[in-house]
DNA sequence: CCGTATCCATTCCGATACTG
DNA sequence: CAGTATCGGAATGGATACGG
């Protein structure tokens, strides 16, 4: 995919796309934050050809989302584990999937410690919510 | 782009996935964020072809992300507006684009009454925020 | 089980020309 | 300016076979 794109803008949007934009990309993070690690798990689950998955898999390694990690079952083979970086691609998810999810019906996301539900929500630095309606970007 | 994944299973990134995962489309909207409208806007931004645009815009049309209203300059033509559905994508930029920018460089969102700067966070219901690496997933 | 290599069909995209 | 139509080349992806 060639993009052209002002070169000078360094559009942080382009810069993740770039990276996970590619369809199966950003499946096999999904993926990877429901648990699965294992080639043969994306492989199985999604249904895509293995070479892609190969190619996939390398390059978001290369981009820093997932490192390589000796089996869990102490196979000689690797699993895929997701990075710090990789593990902070959760809002876009979540994001994501709670547009998918026009009714109700989103992913849900839970406090670690405590188990509560928490959901993805604009703030002010001193902690009051935003409505999304009011949010607006600013050009510069 | 064929793709298997169980259908039964109706993940919600996934279907935000079909819409908005194609690359151009994600730029288009990334645009209209940014205040273009006009059919030449999107074509001299991004550099994509005439007959690409054409197709990216019909379908987002489709999808309930964009609507189409009569130009501000009293022509003939049409101007692409962002529904409600498609505004609410602003959390799925901004998480990207956060995330895209690793250093301080994120593009800047705002309270539209008060200006003031607003950021994307995981929070309980009772506004307790929550660090990304407290949350979590949860299968089912 | 985990990958790599090759092949082929299909899709996608950019360039161009054309219409209103 | 805002599209539509067509064409050829390039990239992609799926299937398959193969190897560690």
């Amino acid at each position: 995919m060639r993009h052209i794109c002002d070169p000078n803008e360094t559009c942080p949007v382009m810069k993740a796309v770039e990276v996970v934009g590619d369809w199966w990309s950003f499946l096999i993070v999904r993926d990877a934050f429901l648990g699965r690690k294992r080639f043969g798990e994306f492989q199985t689950s999604l249904g895509v050809a293995k070479n892609i998955l190969t190619d996939r898999l390398r390059k978001l390694v290369d981009a820093g989302v997932f490192e390589q990690v000796p089996a869990a079952d102490g196979s000689s083979y690797k699993e895929y584990a997701l990075t710090k970086r990789g593990r902070e691609l959760l809002p876009v998810l979540v994001a994501l999937g709670d547009w998918g999810a026009a009714d109700g019906g989103a992913m849900p996301v839970v406090d670690r410690k405590t188990g509560k539900p928490v959901r993805l929500e604009f703030c002010t630095a001193d902690g009051r919510k935003v409505k999304v309606e009011d949010v607006q970007m600013v050009t510069e």
